[in-house]
Parts: C-alpha cells; structure tokens; sequence
DNA sequence: GATGAATGAGTCTTCATTCAT
DNA sequence: AATGAATGAAGACTCATTCAT
C-alpha cells in the first residue's frame, strides 16, 4: 500500500543483477535464479516482473545501452569545448580502464553474439549504434571545411576502431594495453582531423 | 591395419560440422546431437573423438582460425604485388559478402564472447591474431619510408576497423552494407599509406 | 509462513523410496527417476533435495541404519529383564522373517558393498556397527562376573554371527533357513553365556 | 596357428582382470573396457570370450571361489594334523592381511550383493559356501566325542563368523583390527571344541 | 583370433517456468 | 508483491555391444 515504485525499483534492480551475471557469466550462462540471488530477491519473483528470460536479457541489454550513452552525455553535451580534446575525451571514457567500463564492454561483446541470432536484439543495438554514431559524427561536424559525409566517415572508424580495439584488449591480448589503445586512437582521431 | 587416417577424417567431418551448428545456434545453442547429425554420425561417436563438449568448441574455434588463415595464404604469398592493392584485395576477402566468410564471423564473433571467460580460448584467439597482424604489418612495412613501428601501428588500425565495422554489418545495420564497409576500409588504408 | 516442514517431509519420502529402491534393484540399478516415481515426486524434485545421486545414497544409508536401531530400542530399554532372553528377543529380530527386516539386510549388505570404495560410507557404518555392538556389549555386562572385554568380546561374536548367517540365507541358502539361523544363535548366546 | 590354449589363456587373462576390476570398483564400476585393458588386450576382444557383461561377472566369480578353495586345499588335505591347529591355521588364511585375500574379500562382498538380485550368482554361491562348510565340518569331525550334526554346526558358527569380522575389518573399523581378528576367531574355535 | 571404430539406448542433472500459499 | 517448492523437458555423457576389416 502506498509505496510508489517498488515496481521501477524492483525492475533496476533485477537489470543491474542481470547485466552482472552477463559480464560474468555470459548470456549461455545466465541463470535466472542466480539473476535473483544477486538482486537479493527470489527465483519465483523476477518472472514477475520479466516474463521468460529472453525478455530479461533484452531488457538488461537496452539498460546497457542507455546507461552507455548516459555515461558520456556531459561530453556531448559542451558544444563549445575544442573538437580534438573532446574526441580525445571520448576515447578516454570507452578504455576498458575501470570496473564500470569493461563490465559494459563485456557486454556489449555478449550481445553481438546473442544479436546474431535474435532480429529484436538486433535493431536495438543497431538503433543504439546509430544514436552514438550520430553524436561523434556531430563533433567531427564541428569542424570547418568537414561536410556532413565526411564527419560521418570519420566517425564511422572512430567507432569501428574503438570497438575492434576493445576485443583485442579484453582478450587480454599481450599487445593490446589499454595505454597502448589510447595512443592507436588519439593517434587515428588526429590523423582523421588532419584528413579534413 | 588396413584403415587408413579414420580419425583425422571423422575429426574434420565433426569439426567441419560443429562450426556450421556455432555459426547458425551459436555456442549457447549448440547441441551435441546436432553436431553428430551434420556430421553424419552417430551422438556417441562425437564423444568418442571429443572428451567433452568444451573441448569440441575449442577444436572448432582453432580450426576455425587455421581455416581463416589458410584462405588468405595466396595474397600474403605474392610478396612482388603492390602494396595497395594486395591490402585492397585482403579487405575484399574479409568482406562478410559470400556465405564461407559470413559463416567465419560469426563463428569468430562468438569466439570472442566464450573467450571472455575460458582462458584457454583467449590465448588461442591471441595467437590466431598475432599471426594476422603480423602479416599485414609486413605488408605494409614493403613501403618506403614505413619503419616496423609505424607499419605495427597502420597494420592494428586494419584490423580492428575490419572487425569492429563486421560487427555492424552483421548485426544487419541498414548503413553498413558490404560496399560500405569496402569503401571506408579502402579510404582508410589509402589514408594510413598517405600518412606514411 | 503458513507451509510446515515440507522439506522434512518430501526427505524422508523420497528416503524411503530410495531404501526400498536399493533393497530391490541395488545401489547398482538405483535410477533417481525410480526413486522419484516410487515417493510419488518428479524426477527433479530429487535433485532439488538431494545434489546428487551419491548423495542421496548416503543419506538413504544413514536412515537405514538409524531405522535399524531404532526398532530394537524397546529391547534395550528393559533393563531389568533376563539377559539370556533379551538376546534371544534381538536375536529374533535381527532375522530376515519379515519384509521390513529383510528389506533391511539387503541395504545392508548393498551397504558393504557400497563401503568398500567410499570412506564416508564407511564412516557412517563403523559407527552404526560400533553403537550396535555396545549396546548388545551393555547386556552381556549385565551378567555376573562378565567383565567389560568379555562382554565386548561376546557381543562382537553375536554381531558378526548375525551378519554372516544373514548373508548365507538372504543367498537362499537351501540349509540356512531362518529357523535354523535361530537355533544357531541361541545355541552360541548361550555358549557365550556359560564361558562367562 | 597351432598355439594350443590360447582360448584357455585368453580367458584366464580376462578374469583375472575382471577380479582385480571387481575388488577395485566393484561390480558398479566394472566397464568392459577397463577388463580389456587391465588384461592387455582389445575392448572387443572380451566379448568374443564372453558374450554379456554379466556372463563375465559370473565367471569371475566362480573363478573367485575356486581361487579361495584352492589356496586353502593343502590345509585341508593334511588329515593327520591336530585340529585345533589345523582350524587355527585355516582361520589365518582367511585373515584379509595381504593383497590376495584382501582382494579377494572384496569380491566377496560384491558378489553378496550382485547374489542378491541374480539367481544363478546366488546358486554358484551356495554351491561354493556349502563345499567350503563341509570341509570345515570334516576337520571338526576328526575329534572324538563330535557327532555329525554337531560339527556341522561348528562349522556353520566358523565361517558365518570369518564373514561377519571379516565384513568390519573391511569396513576399516578401528576396532577390528586383523590381530583381534584373529584372536576372536581362535577364541571362538577354542570354544566350540571346548564345548564338544 | 583380434582390433577399435561406431552405434544408440539409458540416465543423471540442470533450469526455465509455474503456482499454491 | 513475494516466496520457494514442484514440474518436466532437454541434453551431455557413458558404455555394453556390434561388426567391418
């Protein structure tokens, strides 16, 4: 009676057990009882709220995504500051460096292979990847004599590059350090820069 | 004494099987029974050559590997050819256009996600990547004027770039299509060969 | 709130399914889906009580054993009664005549069997066999001029009389009859008896 | 061609394996294909021999009981000896000391249990048990003043009580060593000879 | 006589999902 | 809203047995 949203609450915090697991475990080993046992609530509940566990894991997913995008919103959001550092900022934020970052990256590596075969998975990360890309096209834009096409190019490889380097760095290859993504990138961002 | 080499036949024919069932189900979705059906065998014979299914997966994904190389033999062999062009043609085979190299992807795309938590996978990933990015770097060291470091450096940007605009074109996004990923791949090594 | 001790409840079900199980088939032919189906459960309710199939074994052992002792308590209790016939009572209830008793030889003997080659298992039984054997030691201590080693002495002799003449008549023995298996036992109480 | 036994040869390797599989994992444990390696040869090999598993079993385990017979017959064909020494040095064979009877205790044990749910396992065993009773009872029927019936029972009294101490030895009870073992057993022979 | 690859039935075990409380 | 006992389908894995060579 009365308490408002036990039910947003409940929700958030079955998503943030669920994206755990999904980094730890993989979507293959994702177990909704153990969703549960890390949200604290019991195994009988989280069907309550989510009805089969394809439609959690969708639902953990698009959380993913917006908490991705929410993560950088300060960045975009200062139109005024030098287009080179913000680019070299943004690089920053998607290091793999800290637990927040690479937890988000691992699964954002499950759902491209949960994507492969489920359309809805999909659209959704395509729509996420497009929302990002419009915004690293938008700095790109902001430079002169830089068209439309163009920053759009060049944001397309920043965030191709981005994501290929990350797979190399969480592989734990020996090569790919996360100092050494940094320079490959900021190297990259300059060279596009120059590139006009 | 007469048969022949049975097992290195029945081990292509399950392994050969086995990536068809990763790329169309997934790992998630593998079933051992599946893989014994596509081979044209028995369930119980897929144990006899594999202890477990782990195991299988992991034969699959080194052969997986080996194969990806071996199709791209010819092109690192011609040593005389233009360097342009020889990176030109190399993006061309990544392309995710015909059926064999889609099916690859995939199987490399869900490579990635098992390797997240199986140690073993990864550093068998680390070395199929190694030995690409080695070659591509020779490749580019054949021009003037690109010292090992900078070739190193040309070479890494290739690869991520091909992995992480894959991602997007498998995904089914509608602005990456193949001539897309082609053309940005090609701008992008023209690029690097300009920059020396 | 309102549920009371189901959990003791389906336990001790599906334990006794599991004796009357192993007394029937062994611990060799134990299928859990038997077990399931003879407590009137799915089949994985038992997995969901016991983790194992091992596991289950040994809990069904330990309740054999705790059933065997508990059906020859009133027999200890009376400690006024005459030695000699208190032995001859626990004589005749050790006698594979009924089905719950012979039911009882079967698990244990399933019981040695199973012993040989799991030291938990053989734990549990050495100290049932030891608890068994003080108790039958207390009544021959009772007599007159029996010391503490004799009596301990005689009560391992009728112990391992009973174990050894129930082996040859649960083998259907055609000379091991269960009157005869009597006769001798009351003959050797009664030798014990007069060697003091 | 020409080897004579070979049959006969092959078949004793086999059982030999069999019983030491037997004793080791017991008639649970047994996998055709472990007999076949501890014997040397070929998985298909030992069902050219033996058609089933189980005619396996059983003729191990009649190669078991005439093993035992076997090694206790130059005892027992010393007619001249004094009884009690010759009851004393019977009980020492059956002591489970070394490997050979220790081993083949176990496969006693394992067959009491395979016995329990196999007619023709239970006959052998009845055939064998009697055979080795009535030996004990001639030796017993040496001394004067010992009718028929009652050596019978002596012996019935003996062997019932080799298998039931025997049992806890087995067990690893820390109580029934091999030393009061033995004991016990001499004391009890002691005792029935005293008896008459 | 001997081999070992191949089969396929049999079972344990896991886990998403349901539902009485 | 919440619990957790119960279900049952699904699938990995084992192993006796067969049979071409």
């Amino acid at each position: 009676m009365a308490r408002p949203n036990v039910e947003a609450l409940r929700k958030k915090q079955i998503l943030r057990s669920a994206l755990q697991q999904i980094s730890e475990r993989g979507v293959v080993g994702l177990r909704v009882s153990d969703v549960a046992k890390g949200a604290g609530v019991s195994g009988g509940i989280v069907h309550y709220y989510f009805d089969t566990k394809v439609d959690l894991i969708r639902a953990a997913f698009e959380e993913n995504a917006a908490q991705s995008l929410e993560r950088r919103a300060a960045i975009f959001a200062d139109e005024d500051a030098d287009v080179r550092s913000t680019l070299h900022a943004l690089v920053d934020t998607y290091l793999p460096a800290d637990d927040t970052t690479t937890e988000s990256w691992r699964v954002w590596i499950e759902w491209w292979a949960a994507a492969l075969r489920d359309d809805d998975l999909a659209e959704v990360h395509n729509r996420a990847y497009e929302d990002w890309a419009a915004r690293v096209q938008s700095v790109f834009g902001r430079v002169d004599g830089i068209d439309a096409d163009t920053a759009r190019s060049h944001a397309t490889v920043l965030v191709a590059l981005l994501d290929g380097l990350t797979i190399q760095a969480l592989m734990g290859s020996p090569t790919m350090t996360v100092d050494h993504m940094r320079a490959t990138c900021r190297r990259t961002v300059d060279l596009l820069l120059a590139a006009g």
